[in-house]
DNA sequence: ATCGCTACTTAGACTACGTCCAAATTCGCT
DNA sequence: AGCGAATTTGGACGTAGTCTAAGTAGCGAT
């Protein structure tokens, strides 16, 4: 977390200022920003970044396997910072993501789908956050 | 299916003319299609009917629980006409989505997460159809 | 150091998806 | 027929995202 330019690198990306900027926001985020919200973000502290800049960068992350994105809001992508395998749950009076650990939920028979290979798979739940008693 | 008028009624959705348009057309698509999908596909039918209404009727079908949307495509919402409970293949090449039925997988743990209660979920999977042989 | 090439950034135009609005039409009821 | 409510409509609008063409910065070789 501290040393941003070795970690790009080490996803092999070029740190330019640009990209540590984004990283720094995105990473520094509460779990599931759109791409949107990170430029807002961004700009409290940087504010001549362009968003062209913050789109392409977000997607370089994309591919560069930094981040991962997620279909869990109408009509928009979430980016999710969490690389490693876990699943979600939407609250549904917010619309705020959380992350599920990945060993809480078991899930049987994918193996014996008829034609379909299956390289990854998440569940995704939603309903409400309990209050906590 | 041949009594659309009174499928309609028996969800509590006044029949008009551009409600049947919009529910032949999208109750007889393959399996999940946008918005703009089910208008292009009425609109062959229906070369008059606007946009607007499409996009009405379809979020009034949604709340009157004949369809219900999914976030399985970038950007864009899709309407499933598949009411109950099932899980959703994605084809990682194609975007193309498939239902998987619900008793085909299980799933356990949902129970016992801390602060969250689960009122639905799916098994969202990635992967390729594999070449029947 | 400077030349030249490539990578990166940028503003703004553009597209796609979806909602909103105010006017027009249709529907259901008396 | 006549009235109020519901529905439909085109177009304006908003938002999310991509594209483009030009400018800037980085870097290696001379």
């Amino acid at each position: 977390m501290d040393n941003l330019p070795v970690l790009l690198r080490s996803y092999g990306i070029q740190p330019t200022l640009q990209r540590l900027a984004v990283a720094e926001g995105v990473l520094g985020m509460d779990s599931h920003p759109s791409a949107d919200q990170v430029l807002a973000r961004i700009r409290e502290r940087y504010p001549t970044i362009s968003r062209a800049t913050v789109y392409n960068t977000l997607n370089l992350f994309v591919k560069k396997r930094l981040l991962r994105t997620q279909n869990l809001r109408d009509g928009t992508v979430l980016f999710d910072p969490n690389a490693g395998p876990h699943h979600h749950f939407v609250d549904e009076e917010t619309g705020e993501v959380l992350d599920v650990a990945w060993d809480a939920i078991r899930v049987a028979g994918l193996e014996s789908l008829d034609g379909l290979e299956v390289s990854e798979f998440q569940v995704v739940m939603r309903g409400r956050r309990r209050s906590r008693n």
